[in-house]
DNA sequence: TTTATACAGTACTAATTTAGTCCTATATCG
DNA sequence: CGATATAGGACTAAATTAGTACTGTATAAA
């Protein structure tokens, strides 16, 4: 688990299809048809890419989409960020509201850690990353360090 | 989103709960109300805690839960399995199965690089780590790195 | 200026997942 | 044997997510 919703990752499908043909602006009819996602679905995803400025967005005819970066410059995180706001893993992790658990909740803000370990992650790995083909991946290396307390 | 059960994070907060209080058998009763958890949920939560070998659980009268190990070698990756699974960020990362969208997905497989970097610096996270108090929290330094390919 | 094209915004329904509770079975101590 | 405590499974309700549809707005070309 721990897991991103489908939407999330349709959208890594559309924009890696649109980095790959980047020469020309996408329309949703094209983007459904190049990745078998239903045209709907196609859309409800482009529309919200386009709202947090992943993608410019053109109306009307000869309109359509194309990536408002380059794929080196389009992280995981901003790609999931759109979709599903704010990474937090639990909601203490983002909410400034008071827990119930109250005093018994020793733990609280701690997964807050953890949390900013996972988006530093996301913010390091970038569209062009992923479109790498799998075999080339057994040459590639992720390296994470905690460094726990410094006391 | 991104989002954590609420069941594991009753998980943590019980764990850290039994990592201060390590001397003694806890019931679930003792811990229903030392956490304000109510019961039936504690119940629920240290039962999977148990079955995956996180805690030791003791039939019978005297009986109660203990931490299996040490604050400092629970992870918080092995609490997160115990409850959720293992991680898996989108279907692909885990299933085997084939993917309906078949040739379209070229991304397929991909999300497993970024899921191997998350499940990296949720294994060097540990229970002892996040009982820290906020405060201490300050001088916490997290390093992550991704070195991209070695092409 | 009208028409066709294409994105924008919003609302709704169905499906899935998660949370929470309860009941019965099994093990252990005294 | 009886009291205590965990194990396992089933069930209901709540929350979230997915998918679809409908109406509005902008643009280009005839």
């Amino acid at each position: 688990m721990l897991r991103l919703s489908k939407l999330t990752d349709y959208a890594t499908v559309l924009l890696a299809y649109m980095a790959k043909t980047n020469s020309h602006l996408h329309t949703a009819v094209e983007l459904s048809e190049a990745t078998a996602i239903h045209l709907p679905t196609v859309s409800k995803v482009m529309k919200v890419l386009s709202k947090a400025g992943v993608v410019y967005a053109t109306r009307g005819s000869k309109g359509g989409y194309q990536l408002a970066q380059g794929p080196e410059q389009i992280t995981v995180a901003s790609i999931i960020g759109a979709l599903e706001g704010p990474v937090a893993i639990t909601e203490c992790s983002s909410q400034t509201h008071d827990c119930e658990q109250a005093s018994a909740c020793e733990i609280k803000g701690n997964w807050g850690v953890v949390n900013r370990a996972i988006v530093n992650v996301l913010e390091s790995i970038t569209l062009a990353d992923m479109m790498v083909t799998q075999q080339e991946y057994s040459s590639a290396e992720i390296q994470v360090s905690w460094q726990g307390l410094s006391r």
